[in-house]
DNA sequence: CAGGCACTACGTATTTCTACGTAGTTAAAA
DNA sequence: TTTTAACTACGTAGAAATACGTAGTGCCTG
């Protein structure tokens, strides 16, 4: 196998030289390069479409999806490992969406960090295991909520909630948004049968631990 | 000036080589030595007590209260800069109580580091911007709360609030712990007046963003 | 075009929550 | 010892939330 040319992009500097730093020493890597920022991969990309990109997750000047499709532009299956500092689950799917083939937290170890490389150069996927667990355990309960997997809100009720997890009434709210009290609560309502919650409480919870509000 | 002596405590690869990296090629410093752990720090402490040390809020095998304790042993006004993963405000809060000299966020730029370095070795404190700017934040609102700064929950109103963010009713929380409904609704009461919020929501979201609930 | 989904709205009844009080006991602090 | 704080408990009243329905309109899709 030939050696791995790496493309890092990763804004905060600490981050970035260490990630050169370790790499620079890792036996089956042959180049790193590092830079700041999206524009700068997707130029360096053009370079060298052979490499394996380490991305970090909070990338300046660009998102993940906007990301991958200026580089399938340079090239049709751009091999790329996120590195996320989060454990915001909507990012992890949001990057799964958008194709990358590797999420790694940022706490990983060099060990890891060195295998998920060599995992992506072979075309394979690569995820650490933190990661993997989560997906593991989330699958786990998408399978016990009857079946019905895409319990996804509706824009309207994503509105609604977020609301109610600033702290606004239903009153408050049907002012805010120009529509009666009564379904305001419909909406309330209809998230809580949905989400299979029964109070408040327990719905901003749910709010601001598994979703993107807050 | 001398040069700085700087230790690093990090558990983290990644974030652990970057910071040696960076500071290898310092012009202040003079001499960068790295450990995985707190009883590391300890040791290597012992043997350069003129050092600045540099420690990662999520150090193993400690908490910075401890760790201040311990190196404070060995010499009585230790140099340590913490470096935060997150934006805990009560992290924050720990760190300052046990004496620490600067507190850096984990994005902060190259400059910022060097020069908290060195601040902190001449004596002075160091912080990040958005930690200042943040603490400046918080002055204010304490100042608006008509002067009553320790707003801190009873261990009985915590667990209270601990049930409401679990999604029980009072009725339930009553029950769990073996006393009047109306009894959890004062508590409820009091909590709420304690920290200013009008509703059962605006608590949860108190409790998960801003204590250790959750 | 028919069917499904989202959004809207209402009725009724019950439960829970919130506001604003009072007040006894106990344990710790001044 | 006096005082303070925490925990307990209750009354009354009104506001808000929840459970269970029904139903019209518009939009998109098969």
């Amino acid at each position: 196998m030939n050696k791995i040319k790496v493309l890092i992009a990763e804004n905060f500097d600490v981050y970035r030289h260490g990630l050169r730093s370790i790499l620079s020493e890792a036996p089956a890597v042959s180049e790193v390069y590092a830079v700041r920022s999206a524009k700068d991969l997707v130029q360096a990309y053009k370079k060298s479409p052979d490499s394996v990109c380490i991305v970090s997750s909070n990338i300046e000047g660009s998102n993940i999806h906007d990301l991958m499709q200026r580089l399938e532009k340079v090239q049709p299956a751009p091999k790329v490992i996120v590195l996320t500092y989060s454990t915001d689950v909507n990012h992890l799917n949001q990057s799964l969406k958008a194709g990358v083939n590797g999420y790694l937290m940022k706490n990983c170890t060099t060990g890891e960090l060195e295998s998920a490389i060599k995992e992506v150069a072979k075309g394979k996927q690569a995820f650490s295991k933190s990661v993997s667990q989560m997906m593991a355990n989330k699958y786990v309960d998408q399978a016990k909520k009857t079946g019905s997997v895409s319990n996804k809100l509706t824009k309207r009720e994503t509105e609604v909630l977020k609301l109610i997890v600033e702290g606004h009434t239903s009153p408050e709210i049907a002012k805010m948004l120009f529509i009666s009290p009564r379904t305001v609560e419909t909406h309330r309502s209809n998230l809580m049968n949905k989400l299979k919650i029964k109070n408040t409480a327990a719905l901003v919870r749910y709010a601001l631990e598994k979703t993107e509000i807050g």
